[in-house]
DNA sequence: AATATTAATTGTAATATTGCAATGAACTAA
DNA sequence: TTAGTTCATTGCAATATTACAATTAATATT
């Protein structure tokens, strides 16, 4: 198949699982944290930055916009980039409250 | 391709990414909610309560097990299945430090 | 021993992902 | 207008992922 079944599972879950793909990939990793790090930077400087080719990268941004973690601004022939603040917030709080499900109660088999 | 070049990314941006692909469909997302609430359970039970069929959660286990996320202890002709406390709560400490990135700083384009 | 139960493994089909060359679109500069 | 710059899009090849039927392996029960 290679096709998710999401109909079984909740919108919650669906959610968590599609913000979690777009990080599962070190290049959008890579992007995210170069955007942190220089609060805002055009295509071409990513591409140099990280090193694959330009429609490669290109197609990364495409997917992190998609889920509207970053915005893209055209400015003549280039186009900056930078984090969505509100949507990665947003994110983030859907994501805490997965990851910190408490362990200490657990006392396994 | 189909194949991610990581040799062109930190070890840790590959980390964040492995964890992240992991979480990346929702039957995985599912299971791990579901064991973090029973505190413990056999496959079968996560079987009939998520819907796929015996390999393919079978299979959504091992990649599971294969990141060190969860313990499966064999109990007779069953499996045992819990989080591994220890190895969760590492990767909460990488995926936060991740999630955790200051937003307030961005002033964007 | 023979049968039943449970879960892992194998094999396979369908779809998704990754990466890039080639091209196209939009703007800039000469 | 022409040429150059920058990025998006298209098309394609290679690999990965998802799902399950069929089977196997291991233990339990009769």
């Amino acid at each position: 198949m290679g096709l998710a079944k999401t109909e079984m599972f909740t919108d919650k879950q669906n959610e968590i699982a599609l913000f979690a793909k777009v990080f599962g990939h070190p290049a959008r990793v890579s992007i995210l944290q170069h955007l942190f790090k220089i609060d805002s930077c055009v295509c071409g400087d990513l591409v140099n930055e990280i090193g694959l080719a330009q429609p490669t990268i290109s197609q990364h941004l495409k997917e992190l916009k998609h889920l509207g973690l970053i915005k893209g601004n055209v400015e003549g022939t280039s186009v900056c980039y930078c984090i969505n603040k509100e949507n990665w917030s947003n994110m983030k709080t859907v994501m805490l409250e997965f990851l910190d499900q408490d362990v200490s109660k657990i006392e396994c088999c």
